[in-house]
DNA sequence: CGAGACGTTGAACCTATTCAACACTGGTGG
DNA sequence: CCACCAGTGTTGAATAGGTTCAACGTCTCG
């Protein structure tokens, strides 16, 4: 009955080349910062000494939950997995990071121990500071200090209402949510459909829903057949955003 | 076949008369935070000064979801409820807030309105100082917002442990977990077991596990039967702290 | 004492999981 | 270049954990 459509992958699965992280990329990612913005050149120049770069490739381990705390984190290129482990089996994805985002001890720099795990979710890099040195930054500049309150602030409202989501909606309805927060922060418009940037499986969407692969494969095949998505292997295009809100219900 | 014990509620429920947020106590609360630590008593004093009372009676609204978050809070005296609301029904209790702890603006400086209610749990009395008069302290004290991050940091990582929960653990290690942590906050020994000294129903602790209250209860009554914990109306003792522990899964 | 909130317990039901079989995709090596 | 195979995705059927609905018991306060 199905019409199989769209057999090749459109997520550009490409392994990005080592030069990406290039200086002017650097100091890009650093201007661009909703963070560090209102900092003169000098000032970004004299940040840019302090991080270093950090290429990987898909299912790179970044850091391990219980690791020492030591460095935080931006990324620049591709997208990076934050997730907790289970004690038994299965995982929790936390958040799927992309270009411009923090994670290690930005939400930690009180804590010894990184609380989860950063895994590589695609080909890219980031750029890295010791805990110590940001912290003498925002020692010594008060302003990005209230910055990095608003980042975290944001990160603990959205966490909040994720655990009001687990408590009180069912799986497509948070399926549904999931994929127009993806399509947001990762959209790129193609021909016919919105196509979320990144490799996505049903087993990473299980993951950020607290469902199981099989659950989120008929939740996206119903999806499928009343034309709200379409999907393949690793990737899932939106047709139309105003259904999905609706079904996401809106919040 | 159970033998009914303990009728009468060892929590105190009398209300707080409205002296106990006397200019002394006021004090000994800001100086008491880990987050004014370090401050001398001048600068505790003009702190005190952007302070504000608010005494409350159980089930007072402080604030709603929504409203502008003109306010951050201090609990003083009694227990507080942070809580959302679910599009559909049944509200999630995010916290359960005692002396000491920041509610309000502080997780959302950034944002214009409160994510989450605050309730009143018991009768009580709170701190407030608005949020402009707060940024103003953190942006002249830069120490401060690095502890405002730290605190709200902490609020972020057992957020997301909780989503942790929500997506692999049962009701029962969860209701075991959430018990352990009310005990850690607000046990106090009685003669034979630890008390949670506060009004707690069966409805509080589903709100807080994503449960119903009859699911709640059927796990009560089985911890009982093992010895592990006693209870009655509004409230809830532990008789077997390792025990508890064992079942919340030690994390 | 009576009313209303709180708590308990049972039984039917339902959503999502689990287990299982099978299909498709894309990369690897013969 | 093609065959193979591991990873990924789909679908069905049985199962289980928790909810829902309902009836009843119990405590507290006015």
């Amino acid at each position: 009955m199905s019409i199989r459509i769209r057999r090749r992958s459109p997520v550009n699965l490409v392994t990005t080349e080592p030069e990406h992280c290039s200086i002017e990329l650097r100091q890009k990612i650093l201007r661009r910062l909703p963070f560090f913005s209102g900092l003169d050149e000098a000032a970004i120049d004299s940040l840019n000494d302090h991080f270093v770069e950090l290429s990987f490739q898909p299912g790179d381990t970044i850091y391990l939950a219980g690791d020492p705390a030591e460095r935080l984190f931006v990324v620049a290129e591709g997208s990076v997995k934050l997730l907790q482990h289970a004690p038994e089996g299965r995982d929790v994805l936390l958040d799927l990071l992309t270009s411009g985002e923090f994670f290690g001890s930005l939400t930690a720099l009180g804590v010894e121990r990184y609380p989860d795990t950063a895994e590589a979710n695609s080909a890219g890099c980031a750029l890295s500071i010791r805990s110590a040195a940001f912290r003498q930054i925002l020692d010594e500049r008060p302003g990005l200090a209230l910055r990095a309150l608003e980042v975290v602030g944001r990160k603990l409202s959205e966490a909040n209402l994720r655990v009001m989501q687990l408590s009180s909606q069912d799986v497509e309805t948070r399926v549904a949510y999931t994929l127009l927060k993806l399509a947001h922060k990762l959209g790129k418009p193609k021909e016919d459909f919105l196509l979320i940037d990144t490799p996505l499986t049903r087993t990473d969407l299980a993951e950020m829903t607290a469902a199981t692969p099989e659950t989120v494969s008929r939740v996206l095949s119903q999806m499928q057949a009343e034309g709200t998505i379409t999907s393949g292997r690793q990737w899932v295009g939106i047709r139309n955003l105003d259904q999905l809100a609706r079904l996401a219900g809106d919040n």
